[in-house]
DNA sequence: GGATTAGCTGAGGTTACCTCAACATGAGGT
DNA sequence: ACCTCATGTTGAGGTAACCTCAGCTAATCC
C-alpha cells in the first residue's frame, strides 16, 4: 500500500547504517582525546603533509579565519608546529610534531579497527558488492 | 602497494557517498527555509503525530531542556502548537498546525525526490542488493 | 499529605563555526 | 622605488544547537 516508499527506505536505510557507524567511529575515537574538528585537521595534516592554513581552511571547507584557530588549538596541544614557508616569507606552514603525527596514526589506526568490526559481519562477497555499488553512487 | 586500505575504503566510500546524499538533501531542503534541527523535530512529529515534549525529547536524542526551546521555535513560526493532554493535565501536546504538517509533508516529498535522483543511477537490483545489504549492517 | 512527575524558565557554558575591520609583512608588476 | 595584491593574524562580535544546574508550578499517585 505503499509503493512509493521504496527509494525512500532506501536512504532512511542508509542513514541509519550511517548513523551506527558514526557512532561507532566516535566510540573508537573517544579515547584519543580529540574533538571532531580537530581529528579532521589532523586527518588533512596527515595525508596531505604540511600545508599553509589557507590551504588547509579550503580542505577542511571553514573559513581561514577559523583555520587559524584550529591551527591555534593544535599547537597549543603540541599536535602541529607553524614554520616558514621557504616558497613565500609571507606564508607559514602548518607541520604535524611527532606527537601529531602518531596522533593522525592512531586515528587512522581506529577507524580502520572501527570499519573492519563494522562490516565484519558481510561476507567478502557482499563486501565486493557493497563496494561496487557505492562507487557507482559516489560517481 | 596499500592492501590494508580495503575496509578502510569500504568505509571512506560510505562516507564519501553520504557526504554526496547530504549535499542533496541540503539543497532540496533548503528553499523550505527549515534548519535541520527544526526539520527533524517536524519529522518526528509528522511520523509520529502530537506527542508530549518530553517524548520529542527522546526522539531526536536531545536533553528536555533543549526540547523545549525547539518547540518554541517551532511555535514561533506557527509550525506547531502546544494543546492540553487529554490523559495529563500537568503535561502538554505538541500538535502540527496545517502550516506544519505542510512543511512536513513538503520535507518528506523533497526528501524522497531527493533519494529517488540520487538512487536513480542504479538499476533495480542493484538497489535491492544495496537495501539487503544496509539491512544486514543496520542490524 | 507527601513524594514524584511533566513542563517551563533563567543563568551560564560549550563547540564550531561565521563576518567584518584592521594590521604587518612580503611578493610582483611597472 | 612604488603601488597593489596576497598571506596570515588578531580582535570584536555573532550564531546555532546543544548542554547542565537550580528553582518553580501544577498535577498525579500512593
Amino acid at each position: 500500500m505503499d509503493r512509493a516508499a521504496a527509494d525512500d527506505n532506501l536512504s532512511e536505510l542508509f542513514w541509519s547504517v550511517a548513523r551506527n557507524l558514526r557512532h561507532l567511529n566516535r566510540e573508537t575515537l573517544e579515547p584519543l582525546n580529540v574533538s571532531p574538528s580537530h581529528g579532521r585537521a589532523l586527518n588533512v595534516l596527515w595525508r596531505h603533509g604540511p600545508m599553509r592554513p589557507g590551504a588547509l581552511a579550503e580542505h577542511l571547507r571553514i573559513a581561514a579565519r577559523s583555520a587559524t584557530e584550529v591551527v591555534d588549538d593544535l599547537q597549543e596541544r603540541g599536535l602541529v608546529a607553524r614554520g616558514p614557508d621557504p616558497a613565500d616569507r609571507r606564508a607559514t606552514l602548518v607541520t604535524l610534531t611527532e606527537a601529531g603525527t602518531a596522533t593522525g596514526a592512531a586515528i587512522k589506526a581506529a577507524r580502520q579497527a572501527a570499519a573492519e568490526r563494522f562490516f565484519a559481519g558481510l561476507s567478502g562477497s557482499d563486501r565486493a558488492e557493497l563496494a561496487r555499488i557505492l562507487r557507482e553512487l559516489r560517481d
